[in-house]
RNA sequence: GCCGGGGUUCCCGAGCGGUCAAAGGGGGUGGACUCAAGAUCCUCUGCGUAAAGCUUCGCAGGUUCGAAUCCUGCCCCCGGCACCA
């Protein structure tokens, strides 16, 4: 008999061609256009929104792969999927553009979103195109302007006067999160320290919400550690520091309480303003300003490093200590940050390490107040800064020795309280979001500088606050160029004013765009807060890791500052996150200096140590030219094999290596797949004892797949319906079955599971089937589960397959000690009491028995009563022991059954015969008369031993 | 230094108390088919043996009848934060 397995000779090219056809036919069909349907459940699932380059990369198609195969599912599923894509259009990379190569940052725009939007149709992604926006469209950033306006009524907006970001290269400020190690996140250029006025969102009265806020959402560990950093909570104490023979108080932020009395100077940045004051026209005030230029030209970065080195200069003034009264020096430092806590910290050189080295360096005494052991000695000298909890000593005030941690704290907090210097503080790092920008292409902030009325913000009904087209670019702020735009008569006098020509930071377009999705042509209001609610939160978003600290804090920030201006009535915008991992390529790699280089480099030696240089996977990036189109890949193999290699390489959040011999196998998959309908149409066979394990497997794959979906777990599910269905159905075909009727029912629903990856070809198969409208658009049916009859015929399939296996695995080594090949074999099934002792060992485990006290309940067995004994007690122990355990939950039920293995085996003895080569195949029953092989010893249950002869 | 995430067989990666010598893929190997190549299908891919046994999931211990999986300590890698008071 031949083998009729799928795969040999394919009779059809998978084509990509069709596929442009098929989403011409979604589009008209409108099956993705979101709809609010009753009794259906809603799902979000949201990408990142791109920025408009001009062209699709393959990080792009990864992420865009993810999201579609789920919002596929959960429509597929029967749920009102919403999935929306739009642009994050405004930015400076067009305004460069503009500005290098002329042009207008609109038109480059524009063209830039029409070339990727052609690309990313091309892969055929499910989205409602109707809902698409951009944040340049006055339509959209009209409600950036209108939430601005309500956030400077609250006070949430405000314009200050400070120290802030400059990115000399970008000519603009920058928010301090978009400051990476001292250089600027976008062009890497320097940043220097600069006094403007500035406009700020005070993001740090949701501090507190932003953190808890976590514990509600499914991020992931690495997203919620990086925010909870970002957000830097720290409890502690603000401590009041009268300054000697002066009104003037210094208040320090401290964690450390309980290390109070060990303060023995007070340590002030340079740029605090009491510094200044402090030493003017003393002898001091010189060595002040050299330390203060000295620190305040250095960016951020640069500054922390210098750092180490200790500098400081002593103010000459003296502060009080706030329990003991006692006078201690004020100091200059250079370790203090001005920016963090109150910028200035009480210093106690026997606790802190910092400290501790100004306090040598500069011969301050050093105090210790805490013991690290409870017993240890008070006196010891300190040889360097003990910085653990411990338990405190040498207080100068009762009460307080012998106190340990928190417990020193709360004395130490209790005791200032009560004196008024001193209470429990809670600390953030976060400083406000600094929004303004000096650029053109964002979002104009609608406020209007009145030399009589001040800071005006424009009417709501004069919004949107449109961007000039008669503008210059060159240097400076383009927007300063426009004389239409920049001269407007106060609203609130007007009399002639001037309008302020910052932007807005383009993180506040994205932090707000999902919401906007859910009613984007709403120009009465930012969002019908009906259909808002109804849709959030978004149920599934995926993107990049990049983002875990900026937008992702922004947009939970604009969500909670939306909600109280009574905007919706959410407190998370996300439930889920999935953070797609990397897409990387190889690239030259050098094993001897740890480096990777240019594909420019490849075949020649390392330009460094001219060793011979390998391959190694590296992101795929410009620089290393390691990129791969997917414009060619999507033209080579279709859009359906690029998304099933991205599913299917790694899973969502694993980093993914682009291999072309990978794609070249997947499309190899495609092609065979596509074969499928005709060949399982073509089946003329009747109906046979192989239909329930097939309908069986149906259910059993279906339902894993379900459970891979929910999971998220895009990997898995595309194995199963590209992969291991092939597989099943071979077996299928191999054990004789062909029945037509059941071949239609397995494309039914295979056809789904395969839409969902790959929907271009499902189409096809739809088609093929002879089915009325799109796959696409249509609810899988569910199938009913597994009766007892299927599930029995699964288990004889798999008892077949296990000893097929373990015949197999032998038959080599028999061979070898036979004359010549094996002619036939005897299937030795266990005897019947190792099928009791098992059944009676799970009982007695499942209900709480211990393995150990098993023994003596097998010494009662009535084969253990014989000489017989030593042999079942021993096999017991080495044999049964370890396999009770071993057995699934699926053998586990077998092996109770009752099943009879010798008649299921001998049911299948032809089979078996023929996929061994063997003549003929016997089964026999271990121990029974029948068995004279007398090797029924290394039998088990559900594993028979075999004899070749 | 602190906070997260990791270290699995030739490679990539799943597994996270017994179904584990450990999925899946890649690579390698042998075979079927073919005039041939490609494609496809099947076998093998830790040592070992008529099924045993042994060794293996970063290292060293521990808990357990049983550990890749749980606990403790250590080493290393990645990401973030960082004289943050």
């Amino acid at each position: 008999m031949s083998r009729k397995t799928f795969g040999v000779n394919m009779a059809k090219e998978y084509t990509p061609v069709d596929e442009v056809a098929w989403q011409q036919k979604w589009v008209d069909a409108k099956i993705f256009e979101s709809q609010i349907r009753s009794n259906r459940p809603k799902f979000y699932c949201l990408e990142m929104y791109p920025y408009p380059s001009g062209k699709m990369h393959m990080g792009h198609v990864r992420n865009y792969s993810i999201g579609d195969a789920v919002a596929r599912y959960k429509r597929m599923m029967g749920f009102d999927v919403l999935y929306p894509i739009g642009f994050d259009s405004f930015g400076m990379p067009a305004e460069n553009a503009a500005k290098d190569e002329g042009g207008h940052p609109y038109d480059i725009t524009e063209r830039n979103m029409a070339s990727i939007t052609k690309q990313i149709k091309r892969m055929g992604f499910s989205y409602d195109w109707n809902r698409q926006l951009k944040s340049h469209d006055p339509r959209y950033y009209k409600w950036n302007q209108y939430f601005f306006i309500k956030f400077f009524e609250k006070g949430l907006a405000y314009r200050e006067h400070a120290p802030v970001n400059w990115c000399v290269q970008c000519e603009t400020v920058l928010a301090n999160e978009q400051v990476k190690a001292g250089r600027c996140w976008r062009c890497n250029g320097p940043v220097n320290q600069k006094e403007m006025n500035q406009w700020f969102l005070d993001i740090n009265q949701y501090a507190q919400e932003l953190v808890d806020g976590l514990d509600t959402i499914a991020f992931p560990e690495n997203v919620k550690s990086l925010q909870r950093d970002w957000l830097g909570r720290s409890e502690g104490a603000q401590i009041s520091f009268k300054v000697a023979d002066s009104e003037s108080v210094i208040e320090v932020f401290t964690t450390r309480p309980d290390t109070l009395f060990g303060s023995t100077f007070v340590t002030l940045a340079p740029e605090h303003p009491m510094a200044e004051e402090l030493v003017k026209g003393t002898d001091y005030e010189e060595a002040w300003k050299e330390l203060y230029d000295e620190v305040s030209v250095l960016a951020e970065f640069d500054r922390i490093r210098n750092m180490k080195k200790k500098k400081g200069v002593p103010s000459g003034r003296f502060a009080i200590h706030p329990l003991t009264g006692e006078k201690i020096p004020i100091w200059i430092g250079n370790f203090v940050i001005a920016s963090y806590g109150t910028g200035a910290v009480m210093a106690v050189p026997g606790h802190d390490e910092r400290d501790f080295d100004f306090a040598k360096k500069f011969d301050i005494p050093i105090k210790r107040v805490l013991i690290m052991k409870e017993d240890g000695d008070p006196q010891a000298p300190l040889e360097t800064a003990e910085t653990e909890y411990g338990w405190m000593v040498n207080s100068p005030i009762e009460g307080f020795d012998g106190l340990y941690g928190e417990d020193g704290k709360r004395a130490i907090t209790e005791a200032l309280k009560s004196k008024g210097l001193g209470q429990q503080t809670i600390n953030w790092k976060i400083r406000p979001w600094l929004v303004s920008r000096q650029r053109y292409w964002g979002t104009p902030i609608p406020i209007i500088h009145c030399d009589g009325c001040g800071v005006v913000p424009v009417p709501e009904q004069d919004l949107p606050v449109e961007l000039p087209t008669d503008v210059e670019f060159g240097h400076g702020n383009p927007l300063e160029t426009s004389e239409s735009f920049l001269n407007v008569d106060c609203p609130k006098c007007s009399q002639p004013a001037r309008r302020e020509t910052d932007t807005m930071d383009t993180f506040v377009d994205s932090s707000w765009y999902f919401m906007r999705y859910t009613d984007p042509l709403n120009d009465e209001i930012c969002f019908d807060p009906k259909i808002m609610n109804h849709f959030m939160n978004v149920d599934f978003y995926c993107g990049g890791i990049e983002h875990a600290q900026m937008h992702l804090i922004y947009a939970r920030f604009y969500t909670k500052a939306l909600r109280d201006l009574g905007l919706h009535s959410n407190d998370e915008p996300f439930n889920e996150l999935l953070c797609q991992g990397m897409v990387n390529a190889p690239a030259p790699w050098c094993e001897s200096c740890q480096l990777t280089f240019s594909v420019a480099h490849a075949g020649s030696p390392c330009p460094h140590c001219d060793s011979p240089l390998t391959e190694r996977s590296a992101k795929m990036s410009k620089s290393l030219g390691n990129t791969v189109s997917p414009e060619h890949m999507v033209e080579k193999y279709g859009a359906d094999t690029v998304r099933l290699f991205i599913l299917f390489s790694a899973n969502p959040t694993a980093g993914m290596d682009w291999s072309d011999s990978a794609i070249a196998s997947n499309h190899r998959v495609m092609m065979q797949m596509a074969t499928m309908p005709e060949r399982l149409l073509e089946w003329s066979g009747g109906v046979s004892s192989m239909d329930t394990w097939m309908l069986a497997r149906l259910k059993q794959r279906c339902t894993e797949f379900q459970q891979a979906m929910d999971h998220f777990d895009l990997r898995r599910a595309v194995e199963i319906s590209h992969y291991d269905f092939i597989k099943d159905i071979n077996w299928y075909i191999r054990r004789g079955g062909e029945n037509p009727e059941l071949g239609t029912k397995i494309l039914d629903s295979w056809t789904h599971l395969v839409s969902v990856s790959t929907p271009h070809m499902a189409e096809e198969w739809w088609q093929t089937l002879g089915k009325e409208g799109l796959v696409c658009g249509t609810e899988m049916p569910l199938l009913p589960s597994i009766t007892d009859e299927e599930q029995s015929a699964l288990d004889c399939e798999t008892l077949l397959r296990s000893v097929l296996d373990s015949a197999r695995r032998i038959k080599d080594v028999a061979e070898r000690h036979l004359d010549g090949p094996a002619q036939s074999a005897i299937i030795v099934v266990s005897p019947t009491w190792k099928r009791s002792m098992a059944v009676d060992a799970l009982n007695f485990i499942e209900q709480g028995g211990s393995p150990k006290q098993f023994a003596s309940h097998v010494s009662q067995m009535e084969i253990a009563q014989g000489e017989r004994k030593g042999e079942i007690i021993g096999y017991w122990g080495k044999k049964m022991l370890p396999q009770v355990f071993k057995w699934d939950d699926d053998s586990r039920i077998l092996i109770r059954s009752g099943l009879d293995e010798v008649e299921a085996l001998t049911q299948r003895s032809s089979f078996i015969a023929q996929e061994l080569g063997l003549q003929s195949v016997k089964v026999v029953l271990g121990e029974s008369a029948e068995d004279e092989t007398g090797r029924a010893g290394g039998s088990m249950p559900l594993a028979p031993s075999i004899v070749y002869a």
